[in-house]
DNA sequence: CTCCAACCTGGAGCGCGCTCCAGGTCAAGC
DNA sequence: GCTTGACCTGGAGCGCGCTCCAGGTTGGAG
C-alpha cells in the first residue's frame, strides 16, 4: 500500500522523473525517503502531494506559490488559516481565468462561424467582420 | 477612423509597445505602415489582427501557429479551408483545456471545503483526505 | 528654431519550468 | 559474480514569449 519506485511514482502522478527530482530539489516535495543505497521511495503521502501539485499547476499557480503552500503545511496546523486563504485567493484567480477563457472561446467560435458562412460571398482579406 | 500611433495601438490592443514590435519582427503583423520618417502607423485592420491574436494567445495558441494562420491569410482566399481547419482544431484543444480547468477547479474547491470543515476535528499533516 | 517625449533599430537578457547530460552507483535476475 | 537497466548527482541548456537596453532619430508643441 506504500513505497513506490521513482518510475512508478512518475507513472502514477503523470510527472516525469526529472520533474519529480526537480520538485524535490526546489523544496516542493521535502524529505522523500531513500533506500540504503540512496534511491528514492515515494509514499502514498508523496503521491497525494503530487496530485495536489498537479491540480495547482494545471490551474496556473506559479511554483513559488506552491512552494509557499507546502512550506506552510510543513510548518504545522497553526498555518491552516493562511493555507486556506491562499487557496481561496487562487480559486478566485482561476474563476477569472475561466471567464476569460470562455469569453475568448466565444470569440473563436464566432470567427469559425464566419468561415462556415463563407462559401456564399466573397470575403475581405481578413479580420474585421466585427471581431 | 484609421491610423494609430504605436502608443495608441498599444493602449487599444493591450499589448506593450515592445510586443507590437516583436510581433512585427517575427512576421505576425506584416507590413505595418510607416511615416516618411519611419515611425509606425497602425490601421484598423492591424488592430483587428491584434484582437484576433489576443484571442488566440489567451486561449493558448503558440505563436508559431498564429504565424502560420496569418501567413495563410496573406496567401489569399484559397487558404480559407486550411485556416478554418486550423481554428476548428484549436477550438477543440480549447474545449479540452476548459474541461481540464473545470475539473481541477472542482478539486481545488473540494480542498477548500476541507479547510472550511476543519475547525471541528484535528487534521492530519496534509493531503490525503481523499483528494 | 528648439525642445523633448515618443519613436526607431539590433541585439542581449530574462523568468519560468522544466529537460538533458555525463559520469557514476545500485540492485534484481540469471 | 555478472550483467543490465533503473537510478543517482550537479550543473548546463532549452523553448517560449516577451522585455530591456543603448544609442540614435522624429516630429509636434511652444
Amino acid at each position: 500500500m506504500s513505497g513506490y519506485a521513482p518510475s512508478e511514482a512518475a507513472r502514477r502522478s503523470g510527472f516525469s522523473l526529472d520533474t519529480l527530482r526537480y520538485y524535490e530539489k526546489i523544496g516542493l516535495l521535502a524529505d522523500v525517503e531513500r533506500t540504503a543505497g540512496g534511491q528514492r521511495v515515494f509514499t502514498d503521502d508523496d503521491l497525494g502531494w503530487l496530485v495536489l501539485f498537479r491540480c495547482l499547476r494545471d490551474t496556473g499557480m506559479p511554483i513559488a506559490q506552491m512552494r509557499r503552500y507546502a512550506q506552510l503545511a510543513r510548518d504545522g496546523e497553526h498555518t491552516a488559516d493562511e493555507r486556506h486563504e491562499l487557496l481561496r485567493h487562487h480559486a478566485a484567480r482561476v474563476e477569472e481565468q475561466m471567464r476569460l477563457l470562455q469569453r475568448q472561446y466565444d470569440h473563436l467560435r464566432e470567427k469559425i462561424r464566419f468561415y462556415e458562412r463563407l462559401p456564399a460571398a466573397a470575403p475581405g482579406p481578413e479580420p474585421g467582420h466585427g471581431t
